[in-house]
DNA sequence: CATGACTGCTAATAAATGCAAGCAGTATGC
DNA sequence: GCATACTGCTTGCATTTATTAGCAGTCATG
């Protein structure tokens, strides 16, 4: 019984596709990547190379790094500077650090690579 | 015209394993990758995909973005901070930057990440 | 000499990646 | 109504990845 389903990345890129109000076939034009190969990434059938999945972070202004770890090609990377700063700063209440922390976490899952 | 011919990552990793003192063989069983595949990433034949090369990071205790780096599925990260004060320091001789900076060449890319 | 345990490499096959062609559905204009 | 352009998805196929089985060579031990 096998449910190939492997959502992850995925979905994660079509959120990302979305939220840049592209269509599969202007990401596809963009990234080099045929249209229907994109469609079964999205949907978790097809398990996309690390060549592939680095055209998408290109066209979309992720971070490859960040696709890799979706994907489970890479660990995610701890990056416990500020992650330890918010957590252990007496002025900020809990429901604070909570904000602060969505909102850098959103900031490192989408700012792309500075080159 | 075809000359695969890729000999970047499996060269690195060829240097790696015998660094190691291991055989072909014993690196196989160590990561789960067939021996024969192991031959012909070493000789640049076989592009080997990312959970490959990241089997192979473990087993030789390299970093796996190293290997990436090496595969060309990742851009090369910069760590200016240690470089750039090597090189900045007045209290330093040329060849002694020049000493420091291949140590630290040398563990940016053996050390494993540690757990 | 022969047997066994190594070394690495070649050949044939299974499985997966990725693409070209084409299908259904919706919206806009004529 | 009909054409055109768009949306995403299904099918069939070429290419590549990765494995199992097996071959030639070297070295040590009986």
């Amino acid at each position: 019984m096998r449910t190939p389903q492997l959502p992850d990345v995925g979905s994660f890129i079509r959120e990302q596709r979305e939220r840049s109000a592209l269509s599969i076939r202007k990401l596809a034009e963009m990234t080099g990547v045929s249209n229907p190969y994109l469609s079964q990434i999205e949907r978790g059938i097809r398990r996309p190379s690390a060549k592939i999945l680095r055209s998408i972070a290109e066209a979309l202004a992720i971070r490859t790094e960040t696709l890799y770890e979706r994907a489970g090609l890479l660990d995610p990377v701890e990056a416990p500077g500020v992650r330890l700063a918010i957590a252990q700063d007496m002025t900020l209440t809990a429901s604070q650090k909570q904000a602060l922390m969505e909102i850098y976490k959103s900031f490192i899952t989408n700012d792309q690579e500075d080159s």
